[in-house]
DNA sequence: CTAGAGTCCGTACCATGGTACGGAGTCAAG
DNA sequence: CTTGACTCCGTACCATGGTACGGACTCTAG
């Protein structure tokens, strides 16, 4: 009897793909157990928890090379460095949401004006793209 | 004496790499003019027009296909059609700006449990990612 | 024991918006 | 007329996060 999980089970555990597990794998984000000579690998638990963090950070808006950076850290115990990273994160994000906003102002006012037909003479949207 | 401008001052004009007109060509986005047999292209103000048109739609958060649609649009003065693009841009921006607030919020408590040491044994943030 | 399902591994491909490269041809200033 | 800058053209490459493929191998249930 083999104990642990094929890579399929895991991938199923996880709620991912197959080849997202092999791929974070490449990335160097999961290490790849030994396989018995001539065999498959198997996994146990803590890499279904490992695949479950990797997804949580992407959830909170962290690229797989910040995961990276965030299991390090973790493993290191490097509290400053997480709360570093988090705190970095969290002001790129302020920083797209005000792209967002900007971009949802400058729409809003251009289907208002389709709406109104404040514009006299052709398409608001089109106009305002094709200003000089 | 030839009138006009080549493709690197059309770029220049309009702010972009010379790559990106013929990208832009290659895409559909813009015409290549006819070549005279063996010679260079050349570009009238059109084409900085056209350029900067496809770049204020970029920055309004339109892909490049979309703003293929609204160049044809444009051009067939649809303007139900383009407000029906731009309405549901705009709905596409108001769902990111929900995914990026639940984001920050996520993080911003995170960061605080961090600053108020809320909890007791290991960061807060690893301790979120590796939750069971 | 055998068939079918799963694994292994390298590699290629997807979208997106470009950028880079290299060799050949052409244009413009001196 | 020469020389350096520019253009042309196809193709390859960049980041990002995977997905797909194919042939060989292995595992597992019946």
């Amino acid at each position: 009897m083999t104990t642990g999980l094929s890579i399929g089970r895991l991938a199923a555990e996880a709620g991912v793909n197959v080849e997202t597990i092999r791929y974070y794998q490449r990335r160097g984000l999961m290490v790849e157990p030994d396989k018995p000579t001539g065999g498959h690998r198997r996994y146990d638990a803590d890499a279904i928890k490992r695949v479950r963090f990797i997804k949580r950070a992407q959830v909170l808006g962290f690229t797989l090379e910040e995961v990276g950076s965030l299991l390090m850290l973790g493993e290191a115990s490097a509290c400053a460095g997480t709360r570093e990273l988090a705190a970095h994160k969290l002001q790129v994000i302020e920083e797209k949401l005000a792209d967002l906003k900007a971009m949802r102002q400058a729409l809003s006012v251009l289907l208002h004006q389709c709406d109104t037909g404040a514009i006299q003479g052709g398409c608001p949207i089109i106009h305002a793209l094709a200003a000089d």
